[in-house]
DNA sequence: TACACTAACGAACGGTGTTCATTAAAGAAC
DNA sequence: GTTCTTTAATGAACACCGTTCGTTAGTGTA
């Protein structure tokens, strides 16, 4: 009936308890599973206090606020990022390997897409460090510094937006009752049609994942050859 | 002293006043200059409200929700995007002045792009009949229905990233005091210097986007070829 | 044993979007 | 021209949110 942790349901007097009950991992871990399960409305402070078992002040001794509690979240995602690549195969396939584990861990948890696209990354979170880490791997691979930023972006851009579409494209635009909407209407039908039972847009993915790679490798080639003439 | 419509400082009685001082569009326009004035945070109905000297319960004779304001600026802002293209220039060149009218548009009020990016769009929007336009226009083009949704979502991705970039790149990531992040902070650094005033980011969307329409060209050729093979 | 520190509770605070009763003008019906 | 419905303003609430603060109690150190 007790010592569960997650669910002490009646009451708790004032002050500090005997065994701990909260830390920020967990408090991060049961923020992450409520976000998946209620979707971004229904989570709050008060939401995750309750689910801990706990008032929500309790949680401000160990979170500095919801922002923060946000940045956790994140950083339990990125963690499963995959960064082996990097230093080890050829530029191109460790960016295919980051940005398939990058659309993978996102789509896992679809309402946290929306919000964490938003949101400014933390300093000193384990988000920054993943960017890092790609920033050196490509530089290393040869690409000038002043264009890793606007490789790494411009795919970022396009892994976000997949995962948009693949949490919820019946919910951003649905041409169900409007008049007038004949084309979008066939082409969402045929669409859904076509993928049958595939994950949505995961093929959508590929397809512009490899026609953005074939495009910085062009590119980088390119500016190898400019710099040999030199 | 009265009548100026937009700034009415001193009391107004209750009851219909003599002459209309609020509609939606006005309503849509002091939002939207409101959100670009003064950001996402002090952008809200008793803001509103007060821009157009009236009490935020007024609002709601004219418009449904908070939601409904946002929907009504973006009708605002996809207003100007450029669809004359489709129909007239050939299918790659009507989408390039397309996502170059759309990246502009909303690179004009950045905060809006966080914003509307996450939000649905609605239903009997003129956002919606934009969509239906661009879905007409490339299957018109000879793209496959099944297809359209994901060349649009995918390009869509990668402009919305593009903006959101452009917007706030100095508060996306920014490498500054933390340690450990020497390539990173290189390849910002780089990248701040060889702009060198140019709008930031737009040579990377110039970039990223001739990349998405020769991958897009190739395979609408690849289609054509397997469809007049059978 | 004394004292600082940590971490819970519980009651607030200021802010938000929104609703509702009230009031008064506009427009339609007879 | 009077009456009635509809429209659209005010102003006072409501529920909810993230957050702060005073209080209480257990933990670890001098």
């Amino acid at each position: 009936m007790s010592g569960r942790g997650t669910n002490v349901q009646h009451h708790r007097a004032a002050g500090r308890p005997s065994v701990a009950v909260l830390s920020r991992g967990l408090i991060f871990e049961t923020a992450l599973r409520l976000l998946d399960e209620r979707g971004e409305n229904g989570f709050g402070m008060r939401e995750i206090a309750r689910a801990l078992g706990v008032r929500p002040s309790a949680l401000y001794n160990h979170v500095r606020s919801k922002e923060d509690v946000l940045d956790g979240i994140r950083d339990l995602i990125v963690a499963r990022f995959d960064l082996s690549g990097f230093g080890v195969l050829p530029w191109d396939e460790a960016l295919a390997q980051w940005a398939r584990s990058y659309m993978g861990s996102f789509a896992a948890h679809p309402p946290t897409i929306a919000m964490l696209a938003v949101q400014p990354v933390a300093q000193g979170s384990r988000t920054s460090l993943m960017y890092e880490a790609v920033t050196a791997g490509l530089m290393d691979a040869g690409w000038p510094a002043d264009r890793v930023f606007e490789v790494i972006v411009g795919l970022e851009s396009f892994i976000i937006g997949s995962a948009f579409d693949q949490a919820a494209p019946q919910d951003m635009f649905d041409p169900s009752d409007d008049a007038g909407l004949s084309a979008m209407r066939r082409a969402y039908d045929a669409r859904e049609q076509s993928l049958e039972g595939e994950r949505p847009s995961s093929r959508a993915f590929e397809r512009g994942l490899r026609v953005m790679l074939s495009g910085l490798r062009a590119e980088l080639a390119q500016l190898n050859r400019d710099t040999d003439a030199d």
